[in-house]
DNA sequence: GCGCTTCGTCGAAGCGCTTCGACAATGACG
DNA sequence: CGTCATTGTCGAAGCGCTTCGACGAAGCGC
C-alpha cells in the first residue's frame, strides 16, 4: 500500500542506500541524483517508516514523559510544563509519549525502558530519592529531571528556585509589615515521601522567615479547596494573630479565599494571602485576584525537553568528541513576583 | 549489551520462532518448553524490542492524541480527559502520545500518520468540519474522536450530551423562577471556526430556552477571567433584568463571578450562575462554590481510548470474522447537576 | 601519463522480531 | 496396524530501513 524506500529507489534509478543518504545526510549526494530522488519521493508521497527506520538505527523519536496521573488531571500550573514539553519536542522532530508512571513503582517503568522504544525521559513529581532516576540510569535510557533529587552529581535537570521564590514572598510580605505568616504547604504525605518542591518550600520558607528575625509557622493539608480551609482553622489555632499566608497548594489556596470570607476576614485589609507557584490564569481566577510568585509554566517543560535533546544528540557524535560525553544541564528557575489583589499592609 | 531474542533461545535450547510464540502465543507451545523459556527470558532480563516487533508485525503499540496546545495550558477539566486517555492507554499495553496538532494545520498530521508510528488516533478539540479526520481516513488510520463533526456516519466517537446538559441547566434555573438566562459561551471565534462545543452548546441553549417560552440570549467571549468581566457588562447592557448566567467558559465564569460582586449583585440571592461542562475541582475553587453541570472527567478519555483499542483488536483478526470490520462506537455522556452555591430562586 | 586521493554510488549485511510452511512425533480411529 | 489429523517445534524469509566496505570515475600533482 504505502510505498517504501525500495519504490522510490526503482523510480529514481537508483540504489535503496542513495535513497537513504539523500533522507538523512549521511554521505553526500550529487545535486543532480539528489533532485532525481526526490522527485521520486514526492511523486509517490513518499515518507519513511519510522519502525523500520529505528530498528536499522537503533535511534528513537520518542520522548517520554514520566509523570504520575491521578483521575483528577493535573492543574493548570503542571499541566502548563507538559504543554511546554509536548511543544518542545514536536519543534526538536521528537514525540512525547505521557507515561503514568510515579515515584511509588518503579517496575512498570523499568519494564517500558527495556523495550527500548523511548530515546530518553523527562520524570516529572520527582522525589528527593527517586527510584525512577536509578532505573533509567540502569537501563542507560536519558533522562533529565523536572525537579530534583536531593544529590543532583551527574544528573541533569530542570527546576524552580524555591529558595528564591520563597524568600521573595517572603521579603514581599514582610515589606508590607507582615510579621506572622503561616505558609499552606502540601499534604504530611507528601512531605514524608520526600515530594521535592513540598520538602523544598518548607525549608525554603522556614530560612527566609529567620533570615528576618521571625518565626516559621506551616500547615500541611492534602490539595482541594475544602482543605484549604481547614488550613485556615488550623492556622488560627495555632496563632490567633496572623496576618498573611503564603500558600503553594494551588487548589488550597481558594480554600483558604473561601475560609477567611466567610469568617468575615477581608483580604487583603485584614489578611493578606500571597501564592507560590502558580500559573498566573489561575491566580486570576481568585476574587480579589491572586497577588502570586508566578511559575515560569512552558518554559520549565521546554527546557527540560531541550536539553533532553542536547543530550541525545551529544550521544549520537560521542565518537567525534568523547570529551563531551557527561556534560550535565542544570538550571533553576525562579518565580516572579506579580503583586495583585490579595497581599497588603498589614492591619494596623 | 540488552538481551535479544536470539540469546533466550539459545540459552533455552530452542528456535527463536519458539520464543516468539511463547512471547505472543500465536501457536501452542508445551509447558515444559514454555517454562525454560520463561526461565531463560527471566535468568537473562529479555524484554522485546519494541521497535523490531513493530517493524515485523507492521503493529505499533503508540496511539496519537492529537490537541491543539496552546502556551496556556488546557484548563482543569480538558486536562482530566488527557488523563483519562493516558491512563486507559497504558491498563490496555498502549502509549499515549502528545501531539499537538490542530484543526487549522493537517499538514503536520499528514507527515506524523505516514511514518506508521501510530496504531491510532483519537482528535480532541474536534471541529464541525474537521480536516484532521479527513487526512486519517485518507490514510487509513484508526481513529476515534473526543468530540464529533458535523456529520458522524461511520465515524466513532465520544462526546458530551450537550443537548441533555444545557437542556438540565436550564430547567434548574428555570424551576427556580427564572425566565432571564444569558448564556456565556466560548468566543466569536471558536464559534465561526465550528469548535463543536461552543456551536453546539449555542444551539442547545436556545432550544432549551424556547421549550420554556424564554427568549435565549448568548454573549461570545475570550476564555480568561477578564473577559468574563466583559460579558457581564455585556449581558446587562443588553438586558439589565437578567437574573441568572450559565456558562460553558472555565476561565471566564470566575470573571463572571467577580465582576458580580463587583456591581454589588449577591450571587445566588441576586444573581444565579451555572456553569456547564465544569470539572468539580475546578467548581470548588470558587466562592461560593459554582453549582454546575459536572463534565464526565476522565471517562470521557478513557471510554475514547478503549473504542479505538477495540478497533484495533477489530481489524486484528478482521480475517476471522468479517462482518463487524465497520462497526463503529457513538456514545453521548451527559453532565450531571450538582447544585452548589451560586444557584437560587430568583429574587422577587 | 602514472599512481593517488576524493567523490558519488552501489550491493549486501544486518537491526530483532513475526510468521509461514514444513515436518517429526504423537494419538485417534476403523 | 496402517492412516490421517493434530500438536509442537524449527528454519527461513522477510518487515523497511541504515550503514559499511567497495569500487569506478574523476581530479590532482609531478
Amino acid at each position: 500500500m504505502a510505498a517504501t524506500m525500495t519504490d522510490v529507489a526503482r523510480l529514481a534509478n537508483v540504489s535503496v542506500s542513495t535513497v537513504s543518504y539523500v533522507l538523512t545526510g549521511a554521505r553526500p549526494i550529487s545535486g543532480a541524483t539528489r533532485e532525481r530522488v526526490l522527485a521520486a519521493i514526492a511523486e509517490l508521497g513518499y515518507s519513511p517508516n519510522a519502525m523500520a527506520r529505528g530498528l536499522a538505527s537503533r535511534r528513537s523519536t520518542l520522548l517520554g514523559l514520566l509523570l504520575p496521573l491521578g483521575e483528577d488531571g493535573v492543574g493548570a500550573t503542571v499541566s502548563a510544563f507538559v504543554n511546554g514539553a509536548a511543544s518542545a519536542a514536536s519543534a526538536a522532530g521528537y514525540h512525547l509519549t505521557l507515561n503514568p508512571v510515579g515515584a511509588d513503582d518503579a517496575a512498570p517503568l523499568r519494564e517500558l525502558a527495556s523495550r527500548r522504544l523511548l530515546a530518553g525521559a523527562a520524570l516529572m513529581a520527582v522525589r528527593l530519592d527517586d527510584p525512577r532516576v536509578d532505573v533509567l540510569r540502569e537501563l542507560g535510557v536519558p533522562y533529565v529531571l523536572i525537579g530534583r533529587t536531593r544529590d543532583t552529581t551527574g544528573v541533569s535537570f530542570v527546576d524552580i528556585d524555591f529558595d528564591t521564590t520563597m524568600a521573595d514572598a517572603v521579603e514581599h510580605l514582610v515589606g508590607l509589615g507582615h510579621r506572622r505568616v503561616v505558609y499552606v504547604n502540601h499534604s504530611q504525605d507528601a512531605l514524608a515521601a520526600g515530594d521535592g518542591p513540598t520538602v523544598r518550600t518548607a525549608e525554603a520558607f522556614a530560612r527566609a522567615m529567620r533570615v528576618h528575625g521571625l518565626e516559621p509557622v506551616m500547615v500541611a493539608v492534602d490539595d482541594g479547596a475544602a482543605h484549604g480551609r481547614a488550613a485556615v482553622e488550623e492556622a488560627l489555632a495555632r496563632d490567633p494573630g496572623v496576618t498573611a499566608f503564603v500558600s503553594m497548594n494551588e487548589s488550597a489556596t481558594f480554600g483558604v479565599l473561601a475560609a477567611l470570607a466567610d469568617r468575615g476576614l477581608r483580604v487583603p485589609q485584614d489578611v493578606s494571602v500571597v501564592s507560590v507557584v502558580m500559573a498566573p490564569a489561575v491566580a486570576e481566577l481568585a476574587h480579589p485576584a491572586l497577588t502570586a510568585m508566578e511559575s515560569p509554566g512552558a518554559a520549565l517543560g521546554r527546557l527540560a525537553v531541550e536539553a533532553l535533546v542536547d543530550q541525545l544528540d551529544r550521544t549520537d557524535r560521542r565518537d567525534a568528541d568523547p570529551a563531551d560525553d557527561k556534560e550535565v544541564h542544570q538550571q533553576l528557575l525562579p518565580c516572579t513576583l506579580r503583586v495583585r489583589g490579595t497581599s497588603g499592609p498589614v492591619r494596623s
